[in-house]
RNA sequence: CGGGACGUGGCGCAGUCUGGAAGCGCACCGGCUUUGGGAGCCGGGGGUCGCGAGUUCAAAUCUCGCCGUCCCGACCA
């Protein structure tokens, strides 16, 4: 049973360099009040002395007209918290968010969701960043048929296996049964092959770099919005190569110049990429490499994945060329995606019992520039004179004058919605000759001259922008622990992600993390890189639960 | 697809056990007063009680079936 990669010296093994924190406690321990009652100290108290101070510390001189409410606080005590709060039930809170924040709801059928415009638009700024980068690889972007013959899928034995339990095929059509169903594409490997094989003549034809966005479908068992739907967006890589080498290379860039860095440079979430065991791999791939992150709750989430394809699609599409001796030889293909589901992980990575936090980077709107009241009509002018003087400067701005609305409904609300910075300005501010800059990701508030708040904006993003990251990454390193044994990685899972020595995970530990829901997330090499030339025993497993 | 919980105005819930005129809070609309952290008062609008069959004089309530949601498993971007 225990392999000889797996000697039984390993339950010997130290079980932590860092250990886990007393095992958080499970759903029952934690004793859920009958009625949820606001928390006597909320948010607003911490973010609240910290403004206090800063405004008394940054203003110096006697501040006069210190808005009084802003240092006397009063606690949001009596008051239901916004959201279920994430220590309570953290898939609660994840409902929660995408109600309250305007994200998106169930559609109609089973699996399906209405992605709404707050959530959409967010989608088009990844859409954006990713397009840039995937161009910047030299894939181009083509369009492929939603509906493939399913003699297609059937050409790839290990394909039609791995996709044939989540299919949506249409046998009607025009009134009529078809003659042969169409499936409704889980993936286009196989109508993209086709036609590759078709363009592909020469090695003069190679690399072929191909790119789609699209909408696939995948009949889910077990949905969740963004994590995991029946119907989801996302983009597709399809390219063709003359060698081996160039395929896994083209793979291995994508992952880590596309997909890496627009995960942390722009999505502000620190993730792990490594190579997937062979029982996780793509239908059809001889390697499947990942980005890995973690969410709030320390359970791990995949974020996208580049496959080294071989020569399997290739071969069962007939895709061959010339190379330069005038032999015939099969194509080496690779294909790589990320889909919505980045919007599940980019709201469960960041945001907090207060709702959604943005990285600038990605946020839609950066900055909301508050008019706080407007007794003589002179502060909404100003304050969208500052939309538009961020606007000047590049900046994402826009303008919340809705003063019949309380100031307190609406500071809560863009809370909840995440937007990164939020400039106040009310007549005490104008009469002062300042505004108030309040920061989603830490709470905190100072003033600034009215003057100067525009040109400080960029850098006062880019400063959010690393915190978010640095903090992210703080929380994910906190939960990660180097294990030595089968056991002490099922115990660090708990809590996060387990660092596993491969050569201790045979067929019986991976049976036995399963039991528990745990799974090996990747292997990397023990640096943190991609296993590469790696020697097997010394890979490390990065065990976790996985949404 | 297996186990559990649950479907009552947009959201959260009471009412269901023990059948007998659909209620509450928030949200929404109007008016006035408010507005520097979830406003107040007054007045309104909105629900074939998830859907479909039954039982009954009478069904949100009882019975059966289906659908959906959430949690836990098996499967996945």
């Amino acid at each position: 049973m225990a392999g000889a990669s797996s000697g039984s010296s390993s339950e010997s093994l130290a079980f932590c360099t860092r250990r886990p924190r007393p095992r958080s406690p499970s759903p029952s321990a934690a004793p859920a009040p009958a009625v949820r009652a606001a928390p006597t100290t909320s948010l607003w108290t911490a973010g609240r002395r910290a403004t206090s101070r800063t405004l008394v510390l940054e203003r110096g001189g006697p501040a006069p007209s210190v808005p009084t409410a802003l240092v006397a606080s009063p606690p949001m005590a009596g008051k239901a918290p916004v959201l279920t709060p994430q220590s309570e039930d953290f898939p609660r809170w994840y409902q929660d968010v995408l109600n309250k924040a305007e994200l998106a709801d169930n559609g109609p059928v089973r699996g399906t969701m209405v992605i709404r415009p707050y959530a959409y638009a967010l989608w088009e700024r990844m859409v954006a960043e990713v397009d840039a980068r995937i161009k910047g690889a030299g894939a181009e972007n083509a369009y492929f048929p939603l509906f493939i013959p399913e003699s297609y899928l059937q050409r790839e034995a290990e394909h039609v296996e791995g996709f044939s339990p989540e299919l949506a095929i249409v046998t009607v059509g025009g009134g009529k049964e078809l003659e042969e169903p169409v499936v409704v594409r889980p993936t286009s490997e196989t109508v993209i092959g086709e036609f590759m094989a078709k363009w592909v003549q020469s090695y003069r034809d190679l690399p072929l770099l191909l790119n789609q966005w699209a909408n696939v479908v995948r009949w889910e068992l077990r949905p969740r919005v963004f994590l995991r739907t029946s119907e989801f967006l996302w983009q597709e890589g399809h390219t063709a190569h003359a060698s081996e080498s160039d395929a896994r290379s083209y793979a291995e860039s994508i992952l880590r110049n596309v997909y890496r860095e627009f995960m942390v440079d722009v999505l502000a979430i620190p993730v792990l990429i490594g190579a997937k065991i062979a029982e996780e791999r793509f239908a059809g791939a001889t390697n499947t490499l990942t980005c890995e992150a973690m969410m709030g709750d320390g359970k791990a989430l995949q974020m996208g994945t580049s496959h080294e394809l071989g020569q399997n699609f290739a071969t069962a599409f007939d895709m061959t060329f010339s190379d330069e001796h005038g032999e015939q030889q099969v194509c080496w293909t690779t294909s790589w995606g990320v889909s919505t589901r980045m919007m599940g992980g980019l709201i469960m990575a960041h945001g907090d019992d207060a709702g959604l936090r943005l990285p600038p980077r990605l946020a839609a709107t950066q900055v909301v520039v508050i008019v706080v009241r407007d007794d003589d009509g002179a502060v909404t002018p100003a304050a969208a004179g500052l939309v538009a003087d961020l606007a000047a400067a590049g900046v994402r701005a826009r303008l919340d004058d809705r003063v019949s609305t309380g100031f307190g409904r609406r500071a809560t609300e863009w809370e909840l919605k995440g937007v990164p910075l939020r400039v106040e300005v009310g007549p005490r501010d104008l009469a002062d000759g300042i505004v108030v800059v309040a920061r989603r990701d830490d709470g905190t508030k100072e003033p600034r001259s009215i003057t100067d708040v525009v040109p400080s904006v960029p850098a006062l993003l880019a400063e959010v922008q690393d915190a978010m990251l640095a903090a992210a990454t703080d929380a994910r390193d906190r939960r990660t622990f180097d294990v030595g044994s089968v056991d002490a990685a099922l115990e660090a899972a708990g809590e996060g992600f387990a660092r596993l020595p491969w050569r201790l995970v045979d067929a019986a530990a991976i049976a036995r993390l399963g039991a528990s829901a745990v799974t090996v997330r990747c292997l990397q090499s023990p640096d943190g890189d991609l296993p590469g030339s790696t020697p097997e025993d010394e890979l490390v497993a990065i065990c976790a639960r996985a949404y």
